[in-house]
DNA sequence: AATAAATTCTATAGACTTATTGAATTTTGT
DNA sequence: ACAAAATTCAATAAGTCTATAGAATTTATT
């Protein structure tokens, strides 16, 4: 019976797991809407009816996708900002986590990106704090950088790390698209552009 | 008779426009699969059935919405791109364009950048035509200020030029999204983080 | 080995959507 | 004012998709 789902039995934790991927994969590819519920059985070989042994709903897939894409993604930013190091090498390694996220983590935080507003509001409450807290702890890590006296004091933190993000995200979704795009070199590049700009 | 659309009568021209920007407003809000033709038909304020006097298909009409979104817009680029002006003054037109253009043109911008992948490719030529003119006229004008010695020599052109074009979509997209953000101080800042970058 | 529980399957109802068609209406040209 | 052309409408065929339900099968337990 389903009920037992919630006793965290840890066959179906790993194939719930396999099926929230599945749908990460289709999200990504094809979006929320145009991915049809066969489409995600197939991914995990198994008939679409199957599928709501494990979502009760197509909506709820693309939460748990959603959700599954930014917990540890900001988990660990949080470890990331505790370190204690000067503020350009804990950016460098915050924007080398968030494009390497993007080759490792099976596209989820891409559907988190592209698709999560097709959800309800209340389907996002923890969506959003997440997204939140993300960005918070990368202002708070500007603002520390400036008090330090390592950062100009003419930026504005909120601009900043959204720009941060944006940029990222930009980049993480390039490097999926094409795999022959070097990841070092692209965190490189982009560290240099954000700490240095462009101005000789 | 539908085959006098092709001979520009000028009350069809300019409902057909009418027809474009509905489509452009619905597929920003739902997504190009979340959309329904009774939406735009609404949008419009006709029936359902009537839209395909103006689109031959609902992919159609995805087609002529990202086409529209970028033919003005590269256009104008080609204008700034030409004029004799410091890289730097060429550069924060190009980057004011870019976002303005986010709150003029009725969201075409926004489906094009989020939805034109859903289109088969052949359908996608002039689009993607179009968006490497773009991305190609950024890299030439890059290129020339490292040339007059204003900008450093050791940037990746095309590393750059992407940049600031997904950084430029994402701050349109924001702009869309939240009315109360000012755009004149949002390039200022975007200018200032590229030029030059947030290092004391 | 027998029983219980978990997982998957097949079949389908009930919506919803796109695109078409021919009729009805409105607009335009003479 | 009349006829032709352009535009819109109403109705619907044909297809697709989500979600459910009960049967069948596989896996775990005693």
């Amino acid at each position: 019976m389903k009920e037992d789902k919630a006793v965290l039995n840890s066959k179906y934790e790993e194939k719930k797991r396999r099926a929230i991927l599945a749908a990460a994969k289709v999200f990504a590819l094809k979006g929320f809407h145009g991915a049809t519920t066969e489409d995600i059985a197939t991914e995990l070989g198994i008939q679409q009816g199957s599928l709501y042994y494990y979502f009760k709903s197509k909506e709820q897939a693309l939460q748990e996708v959603c959700e599954f894409g930014m917990k540890d993604y900001v988990a660990r930013m949080r470890g990331l900002c505790q370190l204690d190091v000067p503020v350009q090498q804990t950016l460098k390694s915050v924007i080398d986590a968030h494009l390497s996220n993007y080759r490792n983590q099976y596209s989820a935080m891409k559907v988190h990106n592209d698709q999560r507003l097709y959800l309800s509001k209340d389907r996002r409450v923890l969506i959003k704090k997440l997204g939140t807290e993300y960005r918070t702890l990368l202002e708070d890590l500007l603002r520390k950088g400036i008090e330090a006296g390592l950062l100009r004091n003419d930026i504005d933190t909120h601009f900043v790390a959204y720009s941060i993000i944006g940029l990222g995200n930009a980049w993480g979704a390039n490097l999926m698209r094409d795999e022959s795009i070097d990841l070092s070199t692209t965190v490189e590049r982009f560290c240099n552009l954000v700490l240095g700009g462009i101005l000789d």
